[in-house]
DNA sequence: TTCATTAATTAGGTTAATCTAATTATATAT
DNA sequence: ATATATAATTAGATTAACCTAATTAATGAA
């Protein structure tokens, strides 16, 4: 059954949400997709009709099998799509995220197969997400976030969670990217955010809202 | 200034009508888009409104210079993504007009011109097409209609007009590609139907239809 | 527990792009 | 020139996706 462009990107965001063990509310959605929790409930409605998700008040929106693979379909779409765009266009990692929301969207049977086949296959994107395999299965690797590691603990970046420019930038102007090894060197109590090493460089503090978003592979 | 999926379309729709020497009337560019008379008159005042083209009843529909400078642009990206699905992703010409009829909307600044370079500047897409340069310059070549061509010449297969599934889906049927020789045994006065032989294959007839859809290098 | 706050939902409207049916204008054929 | 056919246009609806404002339900703090 075939999907419109605004039906696939709440489909995206309940997932996200979902992923992030957060409730699937009306107002979590709004707030995804910047629009109005009015808004999202008409689609709601639509989405259940459609049998893509379940929705009741006191659990929020949970997908159905079918609109899981839906879901996960335009992740690695998007996914692939942001490979293709770093490695073989040449833009920076923080410059793709609004081009794949477009691209995760084209329509064919064979589309993400031969994009995949072309891009020799990745795990993951230029972010460190995991691309999901055409079934759905996710290539899963142990990592940890930043603020759960402890002090004098070392790890590399191996993912962010937060994918957005201005987080993306952020990170560029610490000259911190996938693979960049990061020590933890103090942590303070009063509002969680901590002083660390990047690259064995100069102390930094940075905020409990950034090392919340950043995943490690720990060493 | 932005445009719609839907504006862009109208654009597109215009600038291809007109190339081919008829009276961009509402009646026409229904007829290209599959949609009503009364949508497009809808559509038009929109456009004027926005200074994209000149419409009245008696000369129809004329692109100004921007609205022409956009339609360039559509069919710039347009042919560029034939090109990669073709070059790049292995899919055959005649499989590469839906998908790239979504891909030419994607919107950034960057992104025809890195594409462009990507597949290494190409001048014509797989059909034969040629390619709007940024400027929105195209590279020419002469050609010539093979329903012009006399009886007993040969050309080379050089562009196809129509580029509808079911057309390339019959050229290929008959072995016919870009490139493909062809020789005008007869045509028949009546219906102006063909005898032509391919690749110096057994004479095959194909109608006037057919015949003024295929553009030829001469030789 | 009760009041205040926040979230969910309903009701009714808007916009873009489409449609059908009716009307007006133009072109064509006898 | 007049009837007929075709094209252009208007009028009024429809659909998807959104909105604001009002209402109802749930939560949480005193």
């Amino acid at each position: 059954m075939k999907k419109t462009y605004s039906e696939e990107n709440y489909l995206k965001a309940i997932y996200h949400i979902d992923q992030n063990g957060l409730k699937v509310s009306p107002k979590a959605i709004a707030a995804a997709l910047d629009n109005n929790p009015a808004s999202v409930i008409d689609m709601i409605k639509k989405l259940q009709e459609k049998l893509l998700i379940s929705y009741d008040k006191v659990n929020g929106a949970k997908l159905t099998p079918p609109g899981k693979a839906s879901a996960l379909d335009i992740i690695r779409k998007h996914r692939l799509w942001e490979v293709f765009l770093v490695e073989k266009l040449g833009y920076d990692w923080d410059e793709v995220h609004d081009i794949a929301e477009q691209l995760e969207h084209i329509q064919d049977d064979r589309l993400a197969a031969k994009l995949d086949a072309f891009l020799g296959n990745p795990s993951f994107d230029p972010h460190g997400d995991p691309i999901p395999a055409e079934n759905g299965k996710m290539p899963v690797y142990a990592n940890i976030l930043l603020s759960d590691l402890e002090i004098g603990k070392m790890g590399k970046v191996g993912s962010v969670r937060d994918t957005s420019t201005p987080f993306l930038k952020y990170l560029k102007q610490l000259q911190l990217g996938l693979g960049s090894s990061i020590e933890v060197l103090d942590k303070l109590e009063f509002d969680q955010s901590m002083i660390i090493s990047i690259n064995n460089g100069p102390p930094q503090t940075v905020s409990s809202k950034m090392t919340s978003n950043i995943l490690l592979i720990p060493c």
